[in-house]
DNA sequence: TTAAAGTACACTTAATTGGTGTACTTTAAG
DNA sequence: CTTAAAGTACACCAATTAAGTGTACTTTAA
């Protein structure tokens, strides 16, 4: 029930990039010595941001990081999500083989579960990068 | 992001002792069997409910367990701190050590993490499981 | 006294986490 | 057109956690 480091590194490096002037080209060394991220880390994460769609790269020299949009269309289930996947609080939610009654309906704890799971994504969705600028 | 597979197990031991008459000693096989899980894994699961005060146990011949309380007064927070302990989302929010800005209250993405721990937190202590009995 | 039950604790195997090593590709600048 | 600074790709690794087992023990009704 805890989100990964890379998550974590992730959230920050965005962050980081929200607060440059929009478009501003930076580079991985420069993300990683202000957030504390370590770097060669930072740099495996980096792509699964691209292919989300949430940030840009520019490769060769003078090469780097930019968000590929506005910091308030970005949210952290779309940070989470980038990094790990779809969210899923219990595995039977994510396959029904794992659920005990194998067929959801039945099961109440499923339910309830998924319930939950929501009310998680909707909030992870209310927050964005915007609202952290000030 | 995920609870693990003995939170689950233990969800469906508390659902399963919360449908028999209540103060009923169910013995660990029973609830195994029904509930599909592995026996001595279930065993090893339940001391943490015992410790918790969710269920009681009775040793010996004829023995088993009950539930310690009320059905409605049980509920999917206390049963996931039971088993994995206290909910964090982050390990920022555990240990001040992990945050790169050391001092929570300057860090915008810990500030929004507790945001939405909270709101998961109350949505977990809002489902019990006596409205999974009907 | 016996056998059926839970308890305790050590162990094991596999997967996941958090990183690193090495080689490669792209690209601005000289 | 070469160089060096940057990102990319993919394989590897050590430590931790997850999920489950083995074995010995304690409690207790019959």
């Amino acid at each position: 029930m805890i989100l990964n480091q890379a998550t974590d590194y992730a959230f920050r490096a965005i962050l980081y990039l929200a607060g440059q002037t929009r478009g501003k080209v930076v580079e991985a060394q420069a993300i990683a010595r202000q957030q504390v991220v370590p770097m060669r880390f930072l740099l495996k994460i980096m792509p699964s941001l691209i292919k989300a769609g949430i940030v840009k790269s520019q490769r060769g020299v003078g090469g780097g990081y930019y968000l590929a949009k506005d910091p308030k269309d970005i949210t952290f289930l779309d940070v989470v999500e980038a990094v790990e996947g779809p969210i899923a609080i219990n595995r039977c939610l994510v396959d029904e083989k794992y659920c005990s009654k194998h067929g959801a309906p039945t099961c109440q704890v499923h339910r309830a579960l998924a319930d939950i799971q929501g009310i998680l994504v909707l909030e992870l969705k209310s927050h964005n990068f915007g609202d952290l600028q000030h």
